[in-house]
DNA sequence: GGTGACGATGTAAACGATTACAAAAATGAG
DNA sequence: CTCATTTTTGTAATCGTTTACATCGTCACC
């Protein structure tokens, strides 16, 4: 086709006022010399693409700094290289170890990462739901407990599960999706063991929230931990909380108005951990000489705290990472295991000490 | 074309081996009884529709639970409603919160959040520019302190930045992009006048990694709080840190070397202060008794730390808030401040008392 | 009743890639 | 050298929207 002659002083070489339109393949397949469809071949698959017409193509390029927008390609090809997480508490410091370990496995994939922060907002819930119902996602990993944007409003058919989905942490009651998680029950009973050969009688237990399916393994595991130690199960020692160092401080309340105090407790997260003892502190009672105190997850604080904290320590960042790897072989259409079990770890520091013996640190 | 007979169980009411492909704006159209474009704007812009075409579009939309293609309509629009969050370390606690504060504001806009966790690779900032400049993106927003793919490999032209930035925490030298920050100087000097007024002639201060735009800020800043008090700049009570735990610990050490020690000492992270403490508690110096100790920060740990931390309040999400807010202004082609400062605060908690009064809580 | 303005709608052309299909070129066997 | 086969390339359809432009009524005003 042939064009109206250019001005005379337009030299084809620098037109000066265009405001730099990003370069199109159509524009790097004309520079190369090629078809469009050859400069697709030679960036997604370069071995089917002859040598020769490759170095052309990486070349022009190269020289117009080509990159294939994005909507373009996920629309024809139905894929976004996307993956959505969806967790309940953004600032939440748990999570954030994990996210890293799902974005260190994404990226090295070639997938992006798009953050669902629930928030306890159902608006929010419905809206993460629709991303992965118009193609913005390829998948999703799930560290909320529960299957996100179940709405079906008005005769609408039961929202289908549209993309592949991983559960980490928190199981979710629906068959089909994998589930990556820790041994809470048996971490559980492990620090529970650890306190009774410590020589500790009665030991308490700080819950996390009711109705949370971490938290079912975990009292499983403490008990069976009393159990195995031949320790009897007292409904008294076991103490209410909901995972937040306000509850940890209440339940050192609790605990010092029963009659006979534990020796012992084991609190189902660091945070309520670390709570219960600067309340047991509040009341004069010094960790670990006064109690000795366990906590569950390991968070970067466990071992700064005073005293620094005995712990389960989980392998937040592995969880994250293995978690991002079952959902890319799902995308991949790999077969994935449905469910992964990461091990943990009982940490000890120093907020736990033998029943009865004397303190090894002289305070002051 | 004609296909074979179905067999003669298979009524075409409900079609059921069908993997329910999702439904196009075609469907909703054919449904409704009118066009595409009249579907389209009844969803985007419902004023400019007949009320009684807008309600059967919404019916139809309803029946067949229609969701717009993302990848379609960013292609045809070339806006993505999405924006990159750039961050040089995802599992900082300092980070968490500031991208909750950025995802509220977000959201709200109808924007999702990709996050860019930079962890130091070259390889990464190369890609999450490419995000910018694939219209992946219609905007970012960067707490790294620095502008992100700067590449210009080969003959490349100088990368041109593809969409509205705003930087945050850290200042970016470059002109045009709107910086969200605090007041890291008046903060400091802050921290180093409370000390003052206490009765503390001899104020340490451990600093930041050199060169960072932060850091240079808050050093100014002390010596402004020392010279404002009439106190003399002593380059023996500067000690170098890196804002981690394990640096403020090394300060300790360092400060315990001197011949005559600091009464007072402002650490330029809550991490670094918390690293203190336990460092001089390790040379059995308790805070604040041998010892006054203010950071910088308010992380969440420093309320729960033992003592609790003094420190500068950093409103981290409202920092996040006002950054995608100036962001949507710039996306929105709103006139954006080039510039926000954000009021920090003096927390005044238990690691800072008096110079040579007591203390109030007997300890043990 | 004619005319202009306005609002609601429809038609069809983008947006920028990927990819099915067909054609052409290269290769190898006989 | 011919023919079958394989590799490489090109043409054009396609993904599912949005939106410029054209069209068609409707209404008010003269």
């Amino acid at each position: 086709m042939s064009r109206p002659p250019l001005p005379s002083e337009s030299p084809p070489s620098a037109p000066p006022e265009q405001p730099q339109r990003a370069a199109r393949i159509e524009d790097v397949a004309r520079i190369a010399g090629v078809s469009t469809a050859t400069v697709s071949r030679a960036l997604s698959d370069p071995e089917r693409v002859s040598p020769k017409a490759r170095a052309r193509v990486m070349e022009a390029v190269a020289q117009v700094g080509y990159l294939p927008n994005q909507a373009a390609r996920s629309l024809r090809s139905q894929k976004s290289r996307m993956v959505l997480v969806v967790l309940p508490d953004l600032s939440n410091v748990f999570f954030s170890r994990i996210l890293q370990g799902i974005e260190d496995v994404l990226f090295e994939a070639g997938y992006g990462m798009i953050i669902g922060n629930l928030d306890g907002s159902p608006e929010k819930e419905a809206r993460f739901a629709a991303f992965m119902a118009t193609g913005l996602v390829d998948g999703a990993i799930l560290l909320n407990g529960h299957l996100v944007g179940q709405t079906r409003d008005g005769q609408g058919s039961p929202a289908p599960l549209s993309v592949p989905l991983v559960a980490l942490c928190e199981a979710i009651p629906h068959a089909g999706i994998p589930q990556i998680e820790i041994d809470n029950r048996g971490a559980a009973r492990a620090a529970t063991l650890y306190l009774a050969r410590q020589g500790h009688g009665r030991i308490a237990y700080v819950t996390g929230p009711a109705g949370n399916s971490l938290e079912r393994e975990r009292f499983a595991g403490y008990r069976d931990g009393l159990e195995q130690s031949g320790l009897p199960f007292d409904a008294e020692l076991v103490v209410p909380g909901d995972y937040t160092l306000a509850s940890g401080a209440a339940a050192a309340e609790a605990l010092l108005r029963l009659k006979r105090r534990p020796g012992a407790v084991f609190c189902s997260s660091d945070e309520m951990a670390i709570g219960l003892v600067g309340g047991l502190a509040a009341e004069g009672i010094e960790v670990p000489d006064g109690m000795s105190v366990v906590g569950f997850d390991d968070i970067e604080f466990a071992a700064m705290a005073r005293p620094s904290l005995t712990t389960i320590h989980q392998p937040r960042r592995e969880l994250g990472r293995t978690g991002a790897r079952v959902l890319l072989d799902l995308l991949a259409g790999r077969r994935a295991p449905a469910h992964v079990r990461l091990e943990t770890k009982l940490v000890e520091r120093l907020s736990t000490r033998p029943a009865g013996g004397r303190s090894v640190t002289g305070s002051g």
